[in-house]
DNA sequence: AATAATTTGTTATAGCCTATAACAAACCCT
DNA sequence: AGGGTTTGTTATAGGCTATAACAAATTATT
């Protein structure tokens, strides 16, 4: 039971009908791929005609072509559908504090191509690099004309309604406008999100399985928190819904680097992780030389090959983060009990060795026990969340559900 | 951008924009009372003949009327539409630990009859003496036919999909059916619902303002959080969304009454504000004579009156709740980023004393400075918030969007 | 007092879309 | 070759929005 929105709502018109029941039938087809017409009728509990004419429309649209028959054994043998992901591409661009990423994918988030270089921090240089590489790349891969748009992931709060970057700490922007000086320059539309909120998005529109209430948890140098309720993101009153790292775990307790003391993040991120290791206060500066640790190339995957080579110490230190990463999750949990919980970040690649310690801290927090017994995910850092996140962000719009009521 | 979930979605039929346009005209009617067929028109962006045919429906329906005409300056007055909650009822049912109670109110949620009782905790026999009331009380007030519902509120987790109590530590219920059981026993539809959830929903269609992205706190013997969303209660997976009270922020302090240590809830719970200000731990049974505290006849709302006529240790205590009370909103705040926050509970009784201190302590904790001037708003209990809820739970449903996509 | 102007609310009809019936197409099996 | 079966299309009825035209009601103007 949904409250209308008396500020901003959508009358149906005589066309919305239409719009929503094609965008049901392409979610289908998505869904279940290879599928045909009359299967699809009876998904959608309509007569093969309302999918007859639906069909048409995707076709013509581009959005779904027709593959070979089915195999059955009585009757005229169906043509099966598929959506089309190949010939649809994406440019993705993760902007990090290192390094910035381009992408280019088609519409499944398949990589095509992938090139970086060193981040530019003024905006409207790094928007100029940008509009260069990304125009390359697509004159190379002879993609410009089927490139839907280019999504940017951006390390900061982003207004989710213009498009603006609030503020942008790793960056040193605040309220930078970058979204439509690159749409100017590259003649596409630019879609423009946070990274944390990215992740989530590449989880719910390219991933695989229920996901459509979850919460997409990155752990690295911080702690961000994707939520996703009912298949949409959410993003707050200001657009900083998900911030949990800060929020404090032992207000008695070390202090952090935001200047609190307590945080969550304090506990779990990789520099809590390593200056746990290294048996040192969390410090405050960094260079791109040298980690937030302070150690120039002592990394939290360094830690994580100590452990498994036999490092007793390194093994404790990333025993203590999943202790704590457990905790924290138990919060996440409890607030919002969502159906699965991903993980993201270095740490993953540790998995394996710390997930009893976080299923154990979990289940000494959450309240139920079907909250303690939430599926906790670990996604691989070498699927490249972010920028997954970067082609869900133009992939999602041919797709979603169009707003009604 | 949301995403169609292709378990459970729901196509659009001939008769869907009508249902869709009928609730948006019914909303708009409800938000701006008094207003005529010309105006909702132009407010709907549609032409005036479709507000004519929805219009007659709903007055069809009897859920609108037409009121006098407006005295206009030129041309044909126009005929003021409103809203019908004056001969539509409801029976609200707030059941709690010590007493429960019977409510008959109308649509919007105005108190006809209140009676109440002490809580019979066997499932059957509170149903029957519920039924036995329920009937009683709309013979005498002759709203049996005009009564659209019961709206049954629970302190404990309840399955939105079935409405089962799944449990209720207070009554000392778990997996209990009672909602088809007084359904059957009473020949009306029966609403249930978990309490904080209600007083949310409460908020959400009784209330007055922006109210579609909000939480709402109770700060009871425990505290509760009911999560509003893009106008749509958040249940979670499992039901348990909002669960903030056992979230840890202080892991090497004090016990909790859950076994844990560091609850949000023993810091700022209306037991804990007692044990505090008495000096004793949290204390773990309590009986129906003597409160959590284990003092007989002291209450919170002796507290507060003790630091009104000027107690300096009870004021400390209340302000030292606040403080804490404070860092969960914060939490709160910077988890889901709201646009508001309400508070109910007996503490708001004392709201003047300790607004300040909360807000000090959230501005210590939010990681923006929008999310630290979020509004918070405390509710006062004499408005019943919980039994307005049990109305907004059969209300909700003749105003709700309808599911579409 | 008659008439023009203006705004509200209704009627008639065109056009979009789902619902239903009927049918053509394709394929298997006997 | 012909019946049986399933897929996909065509034709048409019915629900709803969109548009035009108009009746109703009231004020301002001549």
């Amino acid at each position: 039971m949904r409250k209308i929105n008396t500020q901003d709502f959508q009358v149906a018109t005589r066309t919305t009908s239409r719009q929503v029941n094609r965008r049901i039938a392409l979610s289908l087809i998505r869904e279940h791929q290879a599928i045909s017409r009359a299967e699809l009728a009876r998904k959608m509990d309509v007569a093969r005609p309302v999918v007859t004419m639906l069909v048409n429309e995707l076709i013509a649209d581009g959005a779904v072509y027709e593959g070979r028959t089915e195999e059955i054994a009585r009757g005229r043998k169906p043509v099966l559908l598929h959506v089309k992901t190949r010939d649809r591409f994406v440019v993705a661009v993760d902007v990090r504090f290192s390094r910035t990423f381009v992408m280019l994918s088609d519409f499944s988030g398949k990589q095509i191509a992938l090139e970086s270089f060193d981040t530019i921090f003024e905006p409207d240089k790094l928007v100029s690099e940008l509009a260069r590489r990304i125009k390359r790349t697509l004159k190379t891969h002879e993609a410009y004309s089927a490139c839907e748009g280019v999504g940017l992931v951006i390390p900061g709060v982003i207004d989710g309604r213009t498009g603006r970057v609030v503020n942008a700490p790793q960056l040193g922007w605040r309220d930078v406008e970058v979204k439509s000086l690159l749409a100017a320059k590259v003649g596409l539309p630019v879609s423009i999100e946070n990274a944390s909120m990215a992740c989530a998005l590449a989880q719910m529109w390219l991933g695989r399985g229920e996901t459509n209430n979850f919460v997409y948890v990155t752990v690295s140098d911080g702690v961000g928190v994707g939520i996703v309720i009912n298949g949409e993101l959410m993003r707050g009153e200001s657009n900083t819904a998900g911030e949990f790292g800060h929020n404090p775990i032992n207000l008695d307790g070390a202090k952090c680097l935001c200047g609190n003391t307590g945080c969550w993040e304090a506990y779990t991120s990789n520099i809590a992780t390593l200056a746990r290791y290294l048996g040192r206060d969390l410090i405050k500066r960094r260079t791109k030389k040298t980690n937030h640790a302070g150690e120039a190339d002592f990394t939290i995957d360094n830690l994580i090959a100590l452990a498994r080579a036999g490092d007793e110490k390194a093994l404790a230190a990333l025993r203590e983060t999943a202790r704590y990463l457990g905790i924290g999750l138990a919060i996440i949990i409890n607030s919002l009990n969502p159906a699965r919980v991903f993980i993201g970040g270095e740490i993953t690649a540790a998995w394996d060795l710390i997930a009893d310690d976080v299923r154990r801290a979990l289940a000494g927090r959450a309240m139920t026990q079907a909250s303690a017994q939430t599926p906790i995910i670990a996604t691989p850092t070498a699927d490249y969340p972010r920028l997954r996140g970067a082609t869900a962000l133009i992939a999602a719009s041919a797709y979603a559900a169009p707003r009604v009521a």
